[in-house]
DNA sequence: TATATAGTTGACTGCAACAGTAGGTTATTT
DNA sequence: AAATAACCTACTGTTGCAGTCAACTATATA
């Protein structure tokens, strides 16, 4: 698996739509402004989150991004699974024809690294992220959620099923 | 921490060392050959290695690396931490410039990730590695050690503190 | 119906790191 | 002196990251 600052990105951003998420859709708009970084590459980056079936979009005004499943639901890993290019660090793709002598000695290595991090990176949702900065934020003197009043109706988008209110 | 094949490589190399280092130095155009690895591209690696203390050189006839340490005290992390570029995933570097509102939701995860990785990979030795290659070669039917013959002396380089000997 | 909103898409850019190449120098042995 | 092999610098092509631009479609509201 590879690792760079665009998972990241995607992490915080879906953080951003969790931490918001419960008043209708995020647009992507305030995404860019609340955690610095461009709208177009936003963009890009829920483009394949929405690939991924991870968010469901509303289009036109009031419209936005919401999480298309319950926060527990959501890890760390599928996000950056969505995003990031996957580097199969296993040269031969898993298949036996690494080379003739030694047949890729770190074979093992890197696969049982590979799953090391999935195993953990797995075990932290989107859910477990809300609960510590919502403690956090209790903590520090609850730093005034500015509210941003809504335009558009939109309670919740056409094409989520139920499922999401349950747990989030 | 970043992860690509540079650093697979690296530890390919170094293994390809410890496997045969028993008997004097190790000189790359070998490991070119046995690992399919570019001669030149293994003498950057190794320059980045050598700096970092983790192998000595001997130069001349018959020269070529050792590993510097017992196998048992260098790990895949000091590998990969020697050849890799750092990727700072934190973003503000450690310092809590993060930005004003959230303050760098992300902060913890990411670092949290990063130690996780780096205790994964500081818990796997080159003797680790080399046990069960030893282990696996032996099951498989022992494939022909083939001796090359060296040319020149060098014993053991002159470089080297004898406490390698001690463990490996 | 017109207009504004906001997602959707594709093409494009600059940049940095990776992976590899080429050619030279220096030290050591035979 | 000649061969070996480490050492070093500079260069190449490719890839993925990060960001930009422009056009397009769907929806809501006035």
């Amino acid at each position: 698996m590879r690792l760079t600052t665009k998972g990241r990105f995607a992490v915080t951003a879906m953080m951003d739509l969790a931490l918001r998420g419960d008043d209708g859709p995020v647009a992507l708009a305030g995404v860019s402004e609340r955690q610095r970084i461009s709208l177009s590459y936003l963009e890009q980056l829920f483009g394949k989150l929405r690939r991924f079936k991870l968010v469901d979009s509303v289009r036109g005004p009031g419209g936005g991004y919401c999480i298309a499943r319950p926060l527990a639901m959501v890890t760390v890993a599928d996000i950056i699974r969505a995003v990031d290019e996957p580097l199969d660090a296993t040269q031969c793709g898993g298949r036996e024809n690494c080379h003739d002598e030694h047949r890729c000695m770190t074979h093992d290595l890197w696969s049982t690294l590979n799953s090391k991090m999935y195993d953990y990176l797995s075990s932290v949702s989107l859910a477990d992220l809300v609960a510590r900065q919502r403690e956090k934020e209790a903590k520090s003197g609850a730093a005034a959620p500015l509210e941003d009043r809504r335009v558009g109706p939109h309670p919740r988008p056409r094409n989520t099923r139920d499922k999401a209110a349950a747990v989030a």
